[in-house]
DNA sequence: CGAAAATTTCTGTTTAAACTGAACAAAGTG
DNA sequence: CACTTTGTTCAGTTTAAACAGAAATTTTCG
């Protein structure tokens, strides 16, 4: 595999997205270059590919192997570790959601929790602001329970409600 | 305002997450901090109230307003700014949203776009690669043609989509 | 117009994370 | 069982962003 000048745009900007998303750059890179892969990859290879340090890429192939982004295979008669990316997009950014959900909305929510029920017992406390800390919860607490409600949806079914698009607001419009 | 301690788990807990949206602790904060007060606050509050530089609230609340997240606002017959946060989850939400769609989902667009047409006239490029460009392609631009259909969705809509849950998949299972 | 108040801009420092390279460990191979 | 190959861990360096404090600017008002 050799990196192409659109592939290599690919990956510049992906690791550029990466630090958006809650990694660095070289983790996100190679993500990409594994996506875009047609094959498998050594991690001696990614170091070729990607001017990275040994060390660097073994840290982030285990950083993404434990997203579940990344699995590591073998070849018969080759004990080199092998690299590949779930392929399928849907799969992808399923597994991407469901980390941040871990990462994120369910220590927000148990923040939000504890905060709420903590500020109802100070009286100095303003009643705008319990309103607003109660506001948020309700808030994240209803992604929640929407999100644990479409994870299980199978991939055809959200592409066919994704295209539906405004349709469905008609039913509950009134 | 004084902080209390539910409101200083609050205001700490969202700049850590603000660090994993793509703003810094900081600017998390204060936005918490505005969220949470009944009343719009100056800056030398905000200053006292989180143990911040002067000058870092001013680069901190430009950004905020910048995002449409905060407003500066004027009492009569006084000169200092005083600053707001939205206060409805649903809208400050929304804004979080078009914010990143502008800052990632656009230019991730564009970027598939060139690279899916470049891609093609590399005859060394192989078909799998390709094809998996296509594959992000339609992805990201299903998930914005469908946002930009969502977007416009009134609150009172939303929420009852959401409550609603899988009910809806009955329509498409087949 | 000049002083005081309020805010912004700028420069240098601090901090946290990313990254490298070397040392180390483990796993085959002749 | 030495030697090579492969992979990991660790300590130190680099880098980029966040932040503080001082200086500069703007605004307001007597």
């Amino acid at each position: 595999m050799k990196i192409s000048p659109a592939i290599e745009k690919y990956i510049l900007h992906w690791g550029e997205m990466g630090t958006r998303w809650g990694t660095n750059r070289t983790v996100a890179q190679i993500q990409a270059l594994l996506y875009l892969s047609p094959k498998p990859l050594r991690a001696d290879q990614i170091v070729d590919l990607l001017s990275v340090a040994r060390s660097n890429v073994s840290t982030s192939v285990r950083e993404l192997q434990s997203y579940g982004l990344v699995r590591m295979i073998h070849l018969l008669g080759d004990r080199r570790d092998y690299f590949e990316s779930i392929d399928d997009v849907w799969e992808l950014f399923r597994v991407i959601i469901e980390q941040r959900k871990q990462r994120e909305l369910n220590p927000t929510l148990t923040m939000l929790r504890q905060c709420a029920s903590e500020v109802e017992q100070e009286s100095q406390t303003d009643g705008i602001t319990k309103e607003r800390i109660r506001n948020m919860l309700e808030f994240i607490d209803s992604t929640n329970t929407w999100y644990e409600k479409i994870r299980s949806i199978p991939t055809s079914t959200l592409q066919k409600l994704m295209k539906l698009g405004t349709t469905i607001t008609k039913l509950v419009s009134k």
